[in-house]
DNA sequence: AGAAATACCCGTACGC
DNA sequence: TGCGTACGGGTATTTC
């Protein structure tokens, strides 16, 4: 489930083979729900654009065309990759776009959730998201303000895309375990020092996550190692790093969550 | 109105 | 072996 540090190391991946490059072929494998606003205007409008700027918002991969630019939403399943020329297409392949330096930019996804827009303005998609986890915009201060002009539960909130933008299921419950909060604790009821502590703890798994170039878990997402230093994550009944207690799941907000329970008190 | 729950999309893994 | 179901991110919709 590519979340902000797996997008940033695919930004940082695609960045220097296809900046400065134009788009010479659409190979659109997948129809339905992948190209917005429509298939057409993909075969039609993406040749003959060049690549200004690769950069991220969120879980957002953000391509600057010459006249557009092109968003793209991993969801669970996606990932992209840079072939040579002659590349044959792989299962779950979704789109392949060629490149006039001979490269290729191969969209995978097994699952289909991913979404690729071509769009004059992009901020119309990304004007919802919260600020960026790692922006000097986002401070204690802020944090602070925020969780008090909220009644919701920590996990579900920090989830919100809308209220901060990059974390998901793997960061969120690693950012609440090393800040020793619990998932289910109410956002208003988060005290100074206890904010302090998870400002400080999503920055620091994000960063983390980045040097770790992401997590690769089973078919989702390759390249990245940072599933070998979860804390609490996928790591059920396995001993806390912490306290040696075992690690406990139980769903909030639909969600698998990962916890331990003496680590991260709810009273 | 705001919070939370539900449905949806989809393929894979896993348990019975 | 084969079937049913949980899983997961995010949006849209519904319920509380």
């Amino acid at each position: 489930m590519p979340e902000l540090p797996e997008v940033e190391t695919i930004a940082r991946r695609l960045r220097p083979a296809l900046v400065g490059h134009t788009i010479r072929s659409v190979d659109l494998r997948w129809e339905k729900t992948l190209a917005v606003p429509s298939p057409g205007s993909f075969r039609r409008q993406l040749p003959g654009q060049q690549v200004q700027e690769i950069s991220r918002r969120g879980k957002y991969l953000t391509m600057q065309l010459t006249s557009h630019s092109l968003l793209i939403h991993l969801r669970m399943s996606g990932d992209l990759w840079i072939k040579p020329q002659g590349y044959q297409p792989q299962a779950y392949d979704r789109l392949i776009l060629g490149f006039s330096n001979d490269r290729v930019l191969a969209f995978n996804d097994t699952r289909k959730f991913g979404r690729v827009w071509f769009t004059r303005e992009p901020d119309q998609i990304l004007k919802k998201l919260g600020p960026e986890p790692l922006d000097a915009a986002f401070t204690a201060g802020w944090l602070y303000e925020a969780l008090h002009s909220r009644h919701r539960q920590l996990k579900p909130l920090l989830l919100d895309q809308t209220f901060l933008a990059g974390l998901g299921n793997i960061y969120t419950d690693e950012a609440l375990h090393l800040s020793g909060l619990h998932p289910l604790r109410r956002s208003d009821t988060i005290n100074g020092e206890e904010t302090d502590r998870l400002y400080a703890a999503v920055r620091f798994v994000l960063e983390e996550g980045i040097a770790h170039n992401g997590s690769s878990i089973d078919w989702v997402y390759r390249g990245g190692e940072f599933q070998n230093y979860f804390r609490v994550y996928a790591r059920t009944g396995e001993p806390c790093p912490v306290c040696g207690n075992a690690i406990q799941r139980i769903v909030v907000g639909q969600r698998g969550t990962h916890l331990c329970s003496t680590c991260q008190l709810l009273g």
